[in-house]
Order: structure tokens, then C-alpha cells, then sequence
DNA sequence: AGCCATTATGGTCTTGGCCA
DNA sequence: TGGCCAAGACCATAATGGCT
């Protein structure tokens, strides 16, 4: 992450930006440099923590120097040729980028895989739209992430992501998965703070069906939240929240007794 | 300044799909 | 059917934050 993450703190007027590798709360220590590079590699960069119920906003940059077809780093003479000064940084680092203990990278590199090569990304990765939430946290925590000028918002390992193909579809995922019923039934079986990608395989979601009514206000309700939560507005999510959950209720067919048994339970655990 | 709880990093371990 | 291996699930512990 040292040698990945990093603040653009200068653009210039030839098109390069000026950034700075985030070396501050690493593990592995790295050193801290800057350097202008190409811009082209960077995307924005949504940590764990930059995730919020319903609000996910990117407090980085990560350097994604990654052919997600081939599922290694990109070859290294095309890095010569269309992103030197990129290259140039990387080799910087390339003996802490060696000593990673990963085997999914070792064995890669070793096979003769470029030594800044990453583990799993793929197309998802890149995809425009996406659902995630935090792998670690005390409940669900989900929202969406689009795009930031142009280009996709990256979530680090500890975010799980589904890659959607619409906005609407994205936000009725969303809106579901922070639903009463999910995180409850999310918390009733997630190891003490994990929820990793498992979760469609214990709760059922219904695919989104633009023409059902109620995947539709679910979609609404649930971009309506996210602005609402992006504007700080608690008192504006509460009623949504509650809308949603009998949207969510309804999808699943539970009764409006059991659907307050599961949001009295909630505010119990929490 | 110290304690305790929570969060995040950097891994390791397990699984399931694929191929021979 | 069994071996392989990338992806996914899970974990130990360092870092951080809140509280007294």
C-alpha cells in the first residue's frame, strides 16, 4: 500500500501530476518520496474507512499499473514506452514490491509476471458502477461508488464489491443490502466483524427488474438516501430507512410485526 | 498517560472450479 | 478422480481513537 497509494499534490502545466506515496500508518515501511508521473494509471482510491452507510467517497489515489485481462501487471516494455516516468517510480520500490509474501503475487512474479503485479483484479475492478461494503466493521456498512472524473473509484482488499451494470441497479443493491432485514441476517451468521463476499450466497437478492415497481422505488429511496447522507442529513435518512425496510419486507415477504421484531432486535445488538 | 475498544493492515489458510 | 492453483475466507496483531 505504501508504494500504491498516493496523494496528487501538484498538477502541471505539462500534463504530469506531482504525488506523493502514503507511507503514514503502513506496515511495511517504504520510503516516502514524490515524484511527477503520468496521470493515467491513477485512479481514485476508496479505503475502508472512507465507507459510511449509504456514503462512500475516495480520500486517495492508487496507481493501478494492471492488465486486468492478462490478471498481472502490465507488461513492463509497454510501461517503458507509454508511461515512463510511472515505470521509473515503480522500479524505485521494486525491491519492497519483491519481498511481498503474498504467493498469489509470488508465484505470478516468479513465473514471469512484472515485478509490481497485484493480486485479484479484474474487470470488476474497473467496472463504473459498484455496490461495496467494509469486510471489517460492527454491521453491514454499504453504498455505491461511481466514477470520479471519469474514471472508476478503485476499492482497496478490505471493501467487497459487486460490479453493476446500470446506476439504478446499483443503488437498488445498495439500498437492499442496508436494509433492517439484510443486516440482520448478515450479523446473525458473519464471524465476529467479517463480511466478505458470502453474503449473496446467505441472503437472496432478486436480481434488478427495471420494470417491478418495487425494485424501482427501492432504486429511488436508496439514491435518495445517499444524498441525503452525503449532505449529513440523519434526521432525512430515518424515514427513508423506514421505507426501505418495508420495501425490503415486502421482497421477502415478511409480515409488518416481524419486520419490527427484526429493527427492535437491531437497535438491541447495536 | 494509560487503558480499553475498535479499526485496519498485511498477511495465512481454505475452498471450489478446472483440467488432465 | 485427484491434483493444482487462483480466488475467497478468515485471522493475528499493529495502529488508532476515545475515554478517564
Amino acid at each position: 500500500n505504501g508504494v500504491y497509494w498516493m496523494d496528487i499534490i501538484d498538477k502541471r502545466p505539462d500534463g504530469l501530476v506531482v504525488i506523493s506515496n502514503i507511507t503514514e500508518g503502513a506496515k511495511r515501511k517504504v520510503e516516502s518520496i514524490q515524484m511527477a508521473i503520468e496521470p493515467d494509471l491513477l485512479y481514485p482510491l476508496l479505503r475502508g474507512r472512507d465507507v459510511k452507510r449509504w456514503h462512500a467517497e475516495p480520500s486517495a489515489y492508487i496507481l493501478m499499473a494492471q492488465d486486468p485481462d492478462k490478471r498481472r501487471g502490465i507488461d513492463e516494455d509497454e510501461m517503458k514506452t507509454n508511461y515512463p516516468k510511472t515505470y521509473l517510480y515503480l522500479k524505485r520500490f521494486e525491491a519492497a514490491l519483491r519481498e511481498r509474501k503474498s504467493r498469489g503475487v509470488t508465484d505470478m512474479i516468479e513465473e514471469g509476471a512484472p515485478f509490481y503485479t497485484m493480486f485479484s483484479v479484474g474487470d470488476y475492478t474497473f467496472a463504473p458502477y459498484k455496490v461495496v461494503w467494509r469486510e471489517q466493521a460492527s454491521s453491514l456498512t454499504g453504498s455505491v461508488a461511481f466514477t470520479v472524473e471519469d474514471k472508476p473509484i478503485i476499492p482497496d482488499h478490505k471493501l467487497m464489491l459487486i460490479n453493476c451494470s446500470t446506476r439504478e441497479g446499483a443503488y437498488y443493491l445498495s439500498g437492499i443490502l442496508n436494509s433492517s432485514p439484510a443486516k440482520f441476517a448478515a450479523i446473525s451468521y458473519a464471524v465476529e466483524i467479517q463480511f466478505d463476499t458470502h453474503l449473496l450466497q446467505n441472503i437472496r437478492i432478486p436480481k434488478f427488474d427495471p420494470g417491478n415497481k418495487v425494485h424501482q422505488e427501492l432504486a429511488g429511496l436508496s439514491q435518495n438516501a445517499h444524498e441525503a447522507a452525503a449532505r449529513g442529513s440523519e434526521t432525512g435518512l430515518k424515514g427513508l430507512e423506514q421505507r426501505i425496510d418495508e420495501l425490503a419486507a415486502q421482497i421477502w415477504g415478511l409480515t409488518g410485526e416481524e419486520l419490527k421484531e427484526i429493527q427492535t432486535s437491531l437497535e438491541e445488538i447495536a
